[in-house]
DNA sequence: ATTAACTTACTACAAGATTAGGAGAAATAC
DNA sequence: GTATTTCTCCTAATCTTGTAGTAAGTTAAT
């Protein structure tokens, strides 16, 4: 297994799930997923033994009954993942991701906003 | 073929030195790839291809040797990727990536420099 | 007790990604 | 003018992702 495993667009739902609500059956996880997000019973069953298997996830036999919880935390996912986008198509320089965000207008209005008040709130500890 | 076609990071490796120098062969692709990126010759010919297949790329034979040339500018690709990525992980909220960023000082002093840079000198248009 | 419903474990298969080798044609080297 | 180099085109092994079916066991229902 590559030490810089991302996830793809499903499995990265699978895991938003289980962030939300550790310990949880296959059956609870296809139930929490929206309606177009619906698979077959043993299609999430394959996710989440394949989260297992690539150490995102552990499990647990309780009875019958296979129960599934996050082992790495969202945090450390999330910034991996962003890291390995930002390498991909930034040579890993977020703020030439952002040069490109403002050039092309991809920022809309209110991201705008909301990202320069957070910049205002941040600004004062250097 | 899928219509949010997203690249691997070797295609994007690939498809940035075809952006910096249009119309050349396979030999040349290799060339222009760093030690640490070196592939066999016909490994990058079956990238090539890919990309002529995704219609990233056309190719044209002249004489003997194909050339390849984009087909799809920079910075659509860039646009269309990094909308996935912002799906994937932020539910498509730019203000929730930045908001992330901020919150894991996933910034670095410099670009954070520069990012207050940019939105001072854009503030102005609203 | 037989059936219905549900679970796990295993298997499968197509498409895409990664990597490259071999056959055959053309060019070039001397 | 044969040997070597260098292309293209074709083929292919292996891994990952997406999606799900089947067999066999457990529980609940009547």
């Amino acid at each position: 297994m590559k030490n810089n495993t991302t996830l793809s667009k499903f499995e990265w739902k699978i895991m938003k799930i289980l962030w939300n609500s550790k310990n949880i059956s296959a059956r609870e996880v296809l139930e929490k997923l929206s309606t177009k997000n619906k698979r077959a019973y043993t299609t999430i069953q394959t996710y989440l033994e394949r989260l297992v298997k690539k150490k995102f996830l552990k499990k647990e036999k309780i009875g019958l009954v296979n129960f599934y919880s996050p082992i790495i935390k969202k945090d450390k996912a999330l910034r991996s993942e962003t890291k390995n986008f930002v390498d991909k198509l930034f040579q890993g320089s977020y703020s030439q991701m952002a040069a490109f965000l403002f050039d092309t207008n991809s920022l809309k209005e209110n991201d705008l906003k909301i990202i320069k008040e957070m910049i205002k709130e941040r600004g004062n500890n250097e």
